[in-house]
DNA sequence: ATACAATATATCAATGTGATACATGAAGAA
DNA sequence: TTCTTCATGTATCACATTGATATATTGTAT
């Protein structure tokens, strides 16, 4: 396949909403985006240098006193070069979580060590569940906003994901307790 | 951080089932996984090779006929290795969905865009939940094993959220269709 | 004054992906 | 019989990405 890159679609993406730095670009990764997407500055900074030489950002020194700062703005084949790939069929969606792969080789270290993982990781989606609860409050003040709605559409999103693994969490310490009534080790 | 590798995890923890080649790893890595993890023979290969250096597994020449065949079983070594990844607090869980992302920066695109992405993804939904109530059903015959156990309640996770992706595919739906009533763009 | 956090750019080793190459066996079709 | 196709099986490589770290300046609180 060529051109599976997704960092230049991620900063594209984000250059499209307003012109930024590489270090602005890697807070809206750890804050907005983090629900569904991250990056590094490994990433991000080398991508930038490409995207210019392919024309599709530009730099502009924006140092103010003694500090660097570059400001980078999408061109108009970079916002074309976005379009393209928004309108192609999604590639991959992929979940990663450590969690259920040590839930699943649990067998090792027995079902206490399972429901401690269950128990940390119940703390952690009730955490992110308000934080995306803040946000989703806040949006629904600016839904006259396109780019907004799309913002609302991923964070109820997370909120449905988020609620549902609680759910789950609950069911599944519930099944353990269950099945240790039933077969001491 | 000292060895964050994970794919060495994975693979002692598939081994700790029962020995098998790394075709078959990848195999599990495509199915049974596959909810929540990935893997390739590029990391797969390579990472039995270091394993076996360091003696947490061991290769058996198991070929039939004219085909290579190499079996790797896990080592009482391996096994403690293992157990030790699996009491340490999990380290990251992580969402990569593509098509989060082009909802997200859709405002390029309109909400026709948008609407695609979504009804593909509900699609892609539907069919994972058909293959997980069959792997569920199928568990549930099996649960006095206490592998099958842990398996299940992966399976019961993924259910979970694959039904609360068809809610929000539902919701977001009606809510772009609320949208263009009021906004004709 | 002085420490600490935030802003800002940049690089590097290590990790992992996706594609591909290569070779054999088994099953079925022509 | 021969041919094609698919599954089994090992292996490597270019490229993408992470996580850590280096460097330097400004702003803030003690």
């Amino acid at each position: 396949m060529a051109n599976t890159k997704k960092m230049d679609y991620v900063l594209l993406g984000l250059l499209s909403h307003e012109s930024m730095t590489g270090y602005e670009m890697k807070k809206r990764l750890d804050t907005t985006l983090r629900f569904f997407w991250g990056g590094s500055y490994g990433s991000i900074y080398p991508t930038l240098n490409q995207l210019e030489k392919e024309g599709k950002v530009t730099k502009e020194d924006a140092s103010s006193n003694g500090r660097e700062k570059i400001s980078y703005s999408i061109t108009e084949y970079g916002k074309d070069s976005l379009k393209e790939w928004l309108r192609k069929p999604v590639e991959k969606d992929e979940l990663r979580y450590e969690t259920l792969l040590k839930l699943f080789f649990g067998n090792e270290t027995g079902m206490e060590g399972a429901m401690e993982h269950i128990e940390r990781f119940e703390e952690k989606c009730k955490s992110e569940l308000l934080i995306l609860n803040m946000f989703a409050e806040n949006l629904e003040q600016y839904l006259e906003d396109n780019t907004h709605k799309h913002y609302y559409l991923t964070v109820k999103f997370g909120i449905k994901t988020y609620e549902s693994y609680l759910e789950w969490c609950q069911e599944a310490k519930e099944q353990i307790k269950e099945w240790e009534k039933y077969c001491v080790i």
